[in-house]
DNA sequence: CGGTAACATGTTATCGGTAACAAAAATGAT
DNA sequence: ATCATTTTTGTTACCGATAACATGTTACCG
């Protein structure tokens, strides 16, 4: 830049304010900046930009797992929403642990990123210090988490799940067992598990039993295998929740294999509405959770924050039960 | 980090080295320093490192959909195996589109990449031009590009295709037809049905037909649409050969409803070893292109780079048939 | 023609690490 | 104890753009 300032007689600030488009610059002395800076072979350093501004122009993302359609899809949307606003995003994943995710809070940190979105509501008190002294803008995710670092934008897993439950009990079901990862590896399947006991509870229905898939991320294998080791005892129920749809589809394909037939005998229920649910046979009754839009509406808080908006958002998605044929 | 210096009584530099792990610091500094560093949630502040430096410790990384658990696993080899290098990776979604990639690269250059990983060996004019004058090590994957622009680690399409035309053939197979996404709108596609066409005449097998399943990327849905607009044409095959497992169990589905045996009255087959493939009933016979094995490998390549290695690497990670019960 | 507003350009300091070099402290050999 | 060597720590000067402030220049008014 100094030697454009050089060849043209002015001072690099000159050329600066000419490249970047300052209006305070003369129409003469711009274009013989830009004549000049594109026949040197000028090239701007983002990097210089980044450092004198403290502007990344990053975003950072935390997800458990990118290789869950759902929060790909999320990352999708946030990614789409984004576009234009000269944002690049930096992804993270956490592995559904906590631990990792103090890791890789402080890796994206420390790229100076101008917003963090984290998925979950979850996080390790040195986290929630890091976030703190950070002084960035937090939104958390896919959680309605109870004491939030800033925004928030997600659904209630509870809520989600007392809908399904609901669906259950009106169809006469009453003995209930729920399938999901095993206490401890992922909050928000926990508090899918709670929000099953506490709906059924409060219709009167029988103490949920609660089957243990292993740890998180459970998948369709997981669901499968849960089933098998619980052989015939699973005669005892007439429906099985699932804390999601790969499980879900798991056990219905190992419900097929036992002989056992779906809805007649039992009923299975997903969440999520992955791809699966809608293509399997017999469709699985599930629950949309608005992956997609979530990402929509976290892309506009942003926007509202980098427009200079600063109350703090708590947006609520919703979610909605998905009839499908497995109840 | 200046803070960090007065509190341990030493220079700014020290702190520098003791927390870079440079070994010229005693050890009961480092340990006084990192104690306090960490009390003081001293955050690193990379971007002042990349400016001094001059390098910017990221890894730009191009994929045709992040919502594909293909390239979602290979996104996480590569992640993982480059763990402990202080790489960060940038990732950019081209929607299968090779316009929309050119749009991507331009941005992921401009943060100044070490080097840049592309999925796919199908690039317009333009794309190439930027990437050769970046002058950053380039490595493609996935498809084992006929004129690379530097490294390359992938399988073949054509190869793998042939394992199942060839598996099809010996279980008696002669009348196939092969469900794709549209001409055009996927090279990774075209080069597998191009496999297969192959593979085919040279076995001596009749002319492949070939199914329009619509645009890339294609889904589930988008199967067993191609199935139902087939109809009863469909007896003439004995063989439906998928560009995807997502597909081939949308096909599978879709058999179910219209009554037609599988494998009994046709073979289906997939792409990629999805878990779908294990999961549905009947298993899908697919072909395992090892996702994560390719971001494994890139990511040593890519350590290779780093380390001053320059020789151009070309590594064939294979493909294995994964025997499904579906032909 | 003097004065002021509007416009155009210049000066200085700085963002937070680290390379290169300098110097002090510890160690060891004679 | 002395000097050479090794180990550890410190000093200085940057990397390149730009915010904030200062100054110079032109345009237009009564």
């Amino acid at each position: 830049m100094r030697d454009v300032a050089r060849a043209v007689e002015k001072s690099p600030m000159t050329v600066s304010r000419a490249l970047r488009g300052d209006a305070s610059v003369s129409t003469k002395t711009r274009a013989l900046v830009k004549k000049h800076a594109d026949e040197m072979g000028y090239v701007y350093d983002s990097t210089a930009h980044i450092f004198r501004t403290q502007k990344s122009g990053f975003v950072a993302v935390t997800v458990p797992s990118i290789n869950n359609a759902n929060f790909a899809e999320t990352f999708r949307g946030l990614s789409d929403g984004l576009e234009g606003t000269g944002m690049q995003l930096l992804l993270g994943s956490t592995n559904y642990s906590v631990e990792k995710e103090l890791e890789i809070v402080r890796q994206l940190l420390a790229r100076n990123p101008e917003a963090i979105v984290l998925t979950g509501g979850n996080h390790l008190p040195e986290t929630r210090v890091l976030l703190e002294k950070a002084q960035i803008p937090v939104v958390e995710i896919w959680d309605l988490a109870p004491d939030p670092l800033g925004h928030i934008v997600g659904f209630s897993n509870a809520g989600a799940m007392s809908a399904i439950v609901d669906e259950l009990h009106k169809n006469g079901r009453r003995r209930l067992a729920f399938i999901g990862a095993s206490a401890g590896s992922d909050m928000r399947g926990a508090a899918r598990r709670d929000g099953v006991l506490a709906t059924a509870r409060d219709l009167g229905l029988p103490e949920v039993f609660v089957i243990d898939a292993g740890f998180a991320p459970v998948s369709m294998r997981h669901g499968a295998l849960a089933l098998a080791k619980l052989g015939q005892a699973i005669t005892k129920f007439d429906a099985l929740v699932c804390v999601s749809d790969p499980v879900a589809f798991g056990v219905l394909n190992e419900c097929r294999r036992m002989g056992i037939n779906v809805p007649q005998d039992i009923a299975v229920t997903g969440f999520g509405n992955f791809d699966v649910a809608m293509v399997s046979s017999p469709r699985i009754t599930t629950v949309n959770v608005h992956a997609n839009q979530i990402g929509e509406k976290v892309a506009g808080v942003l926007r509202d924050i980098f427009d200079g908006r600063t109350d703090a958002q708590w947006i609520d998605v919703g979610s909605t039960l998905v009839r499908g044929e497995t109840v």
